[in-house]
DNA sequence: GTCCGCATGTAAGGCGTTACATGATTAA
DNA sequence: TTAATCATGTAACGCCTTACATGCGGAC
């Protein structure tokens, strides 16, 4: 139930599309508006602030000008001390608390992880993701079976549509790790 | 991307539940803490500033005392505009903006829905729910498809792990209509 | 010459988070 | 009597939201 780490979603969806290569704010916005990553507010009232933020941690740096023309725009690129952080989350392990807590992180962490901590690291993390899940699931559903008969249908059929999800995302790991070790 | 409704995702929780039977904000921790409902924080500093804001806006009615014993305890109620409010927003139409920014309500909103408005609404919910999952499939697999070969595996992996949860959710939900419908 | 897209930002407000604080009751 | 549980709150902070503001450049 613990955000055991300094970087939020949207830190870490701008670290890790900064760290493909450099960007200006307005890219970022047109990556969050016009594709389905994540489900980040491409609103600018979230973006330049962000950057901010990472900038005065030192995590990224801000390049004016850039451009041939002169149009103001800075372009961002991560800095060595930022590449750390970035690989610090996403080399973390999986924990229990991370799957009932913080599944889009998780996702975000997955979708970053095969090019910057390698291979058999993210072998190991849709191992454990699934492992996690499983043990999860078998929780929810011995709350499920001791509350069966007092559930209103729908309070148990919301709880079955959360168990599926889950059932299906340890699927979806088991799948993505043969196709990984090909 | 906008939210349409006056209510959180934490106020809907708390009225939903009070609305069943009056409850402490202990009561309410509780819940939060030991059924995986939803996954709200059972932490005071959300559950008790939530419930001032609801007394508030004049939607729970707190009262003192109650218990037999001389603990202090405030036990809340809802009141017929806090009724009328819940109501009014378990009953807004689904629409394709919701499916792909506020799911999380969507679900809160069907496990109180089928008592508060009826049989024949939740499953109109449903149905709705269903529809508007398809279209948003289908466009998130017209992407993958125009992206496949430019995208990383792992890239292409977490994309697919989005379109295969929103399948099983259309899925579910015509399952459930057809268990309602018994 | 005006509208649209590019491009960056600020201000106010809402709400959740962590951490801290307090005090009563009950079980060991 | 001491620890755990009951029970309610506040304060500081972070970060997102909406809305507003500003100015350049190209297309028609």
């Amino acid at each position: 139930m613990k955000q055991e780490n300094e970087l939020s979603m949207l830190s870490l969806a701008i670290l890790g599309l900064i760290s493909q290569r450099p960007l200006t704010g307005y890219d970022i916005r047109k990556v969050f508006a016009t594709t389905p990553m994540g489900h980040f507010s491409s609103s600018p009232g979230a973006i330049y602030p962000a950057l901010k933020r990472l900038e005065d941690a030192g995590w990224v740096r801000g390049i004016a000008g850039e451009g041939k023309t002169h149009r103001r725009r800075r372009t961002y690129e991560i800095t060595a001390r930022g590449l750390r952080v970035f690989k610090r989350h996403l080399a973390q392990p999986v924990t229990s608390d991370d799957v009932v807590w913080h599944m889009d992180d998780l996702m975000l962490r997955f979708a970053f992880m095969d090019p910057v901590v390698g291979r058999e690291a993210t072998l190991q993390f849709l191992h454990d993701f699934a492992s996690h899940i499983d043990e999860h699931v078998a929780g929810l559903r011995r709350y499920l079976d001791s509350v069966r008969d007092i559930l209103p249908p729908c309070g148990r059929l919301a709880m079955e549509n959360g168990i599926q999800g889950y059932e299906m995302d340890a699927q979806w790991a088991r799948r993505a790790m043969e196709e990984l070790r090909k």
